[in-house]
DNA sequence: AAATTTATCGAAAGCGCTTTCGGTGAAATG
DNA sequence: CATTTCACCGAAAGCGCTTTCGATAAATTT
């Protein structure tokens, strides 16, 4: 591999001349440039990053962060996809993604602590709850941030249109018919979920569609196992819901095996609709009517917002809303008699 | 934030005291290093990794590849689910994950080249095909490594017991009275289909069952899409199997779409068991009988031998299978007169 | 021919940290 | 009391790179 040092040995020049050569100055001449890339070439050199790094203060890296909050990890299909959009965004510009912890040898640190630790370039951070104390602190740092799927003044956010989408799912049973329509919603700390419901509350109050007691119901994390358990809840009313608006696709896919089990049927009794459109939304049987997100969008968002922020040195704070589309597939239907 | 400087300024020791009585050395008074330990925390002081690298030449980072081949990323649930489990426990030593990709500030380089010019103290291949030339030349190199997923004498590999799973799959069916069993093969390319499609010609040829023409089929990069066509194909056979085996979760689901779709209905026409044990292999209708892979142990297994490499400064190949599981669900049943 | 630009290069300092090695004074030993 | 040991500390070099600033020689201008 080799240093400067060897590069400068062997071409007879300095070490000041080599690094101006490899990094494009303008002034050394284009005959000993040449010998020196030539060099740099044949001897298979490569800068050392963490001496780049250590010299410019610019790392070209960006740390993301994950809540440990709802221990999915990088194991969620949304966020997941999201995070490969944005990988594949900022690569392209010479960045590479740093995924810390809250430990760093032994030492408990946060969040914060460790990327300045690594000196990250900027910092990117997913599936959140605006509680989150670590959240916080890095939205008041001075690293350049973005933050994904939640809302905020302090800091560039992006997420989708959860407020249309709450109203795209319930207009859309309305017009199958359905006139009671219940909504398993996720944890209220989640700013995603909560205007999911807010959707849900706007578009039936516009439809003047009343929200019996218990049609509003809290399915946690997103979790299969908690739509689950709500769609039991939901089933269990006096009065029945003969549509339900699921604010995720897990909790919808949960809740369809609730229906299941109790002896019902998608859509023929209950018409249920998701939220996310991951993938394997249109692999359940009934195949999964449901709200898309557009993950790719997000993810290269996020990404500009975040770079746009790194060179001009200066943060800025956007609100960046994406467009959400209703992906009807089996899962609803008319409403039975 | 401030440096070592600042501390020795603020504490009055010289920069070497500073940094003796942060690394805990033993020729620096219990005194002085309170006192120092304590500006330290007063000041919220954090080593800058970039020069600590530089200067011990161990950047306590990890470098990941995936291939980009099967144009997955880190989407696909089984390695998201390895490679997850890989940072959980890699981290815990204090290691970060960096992803690093083929290009460097608009300069097309290999993946080596990438992981040298970042110094990463290890590199762990996920998802790959054995001819990968990039691949190689980091088999090659001299930095730390673990692949996973595919075998090699070259260097230390962690993936299942891909053969006993083939048989697993074979015998659970049967002995439930299938005789016409056709297995539905990942591309010849990739080791851990290989070794599947071996476990099944294996267990067949031990239970004195044939393989007629047509029944071992490929089913390409384990896409549901894939497998829907292979299990088409299937079904077009002039004696259509009562069983198919198939290489992974995706393509069985895709496997099992393509039976509904021709009117047939799982497991009472065709049993259909699985491979990984992804998460939405219980959820999809009817679910999804597989043979089970532990990602968790495969994960941890390759942060083991990784680690083990860096700290003892010499590479070593070990071959780690880790058993896997067959778990019984729904897509099969007794075979029907 | 003298004065001024221009093109090309290198010395040196600095980025923040580790580590070797030598130097103190105090304590222990004879 | 002289000598050896020990505990504690710091000077300095080095990790590989960037960048400022000055130096030199060649080219241009007057």
């Amino acid at each position: 591999m080799g240093t400067i040092y060897d590069l400068a040995k062997i071409t007879g020049f300095s070490i000041t001349t080599v690094s101006k050569a490899l990094n494009n100055y303008s002034d050394v001449s284009e005959k000993t440039k040449a010998k020196i890339v030539q060099a740099a070439a044949d001897m298979g050199y490569l800068p050392n990053a963490h001496a780049q790094s250590l010299s410019t203060k610019r790392s070209w890296t960006i740390g993301v962060m994950f809540s440990e909050a709802n221990e999915v990890g990088m194991m969620h299909p949304f966020f997941n996809a999201i995070i490969e959009s944005f990988r594949k965004a900022t690569e392209q510009q010479g960045y590479d993604l740093i995924f810390a912890s809250r430990n760093l040898r032994n030492r408990d640190m946060s969040y914060l602590e460790h990327f300045q630790h690594r000196a990250v370039d900027g910092i990117v951070v997913i599936c959140s709850d605006q509680m989150d104390k670590h959240v916080q602190q890095l939205i008041q740092s001075s690293i350049p941030i973005v933050v994904v799927d939640m809302d905020s003044t302090d800091c560039s956010v992006v997420f989708s249109d959860n407020l249309s989408g709450g109203t795209l799912a319930v207009n859309h049973l309305y017009e199958l018919g359905h006139r009671l329509i219940a909504h398993i919603a996720g944890d209220m700390t989640i700013d995603a979920g909560l205007a999911r419901i807010e959707g849900y509350k706007q578009a039936m109050d516009r439809l003047a569609l009343p929200i019996p007691d218990g049609y509003l119901i809290n399915g946690g994390f997103f979790s299969v196992e908690e739509g689950k358990q709500a769609m039991q809840t939901l089933l269990a009313l006096p009065k029945r819901p003969t549509a339900v608006f699921v604010a995720g696709d897990q909790m919808a896919i949960g809740a369809m095996e609730a229906i299941h089990e109790a002896g019902l049927r998608v859509p023929q009794d209950i018409s249920v609709v998701g939220y996310d459109d991951i993938e394997m939304s249109k692999y359940v049987t009934p195949k999964l009517t449901t709200v898309r997100q557009d993950t790719e969008q997000i993810g290269q968002h996020a990404a500009n917002l975040l770079i746009e922020q790194i060179v001009n040195k200066r943060r800025v704070m956007t609100t960046d809303i994406i467009p959400v589309d209703l992906i009807v597939r089996q899962s609803t239907g008319p409403v039975t008699p």
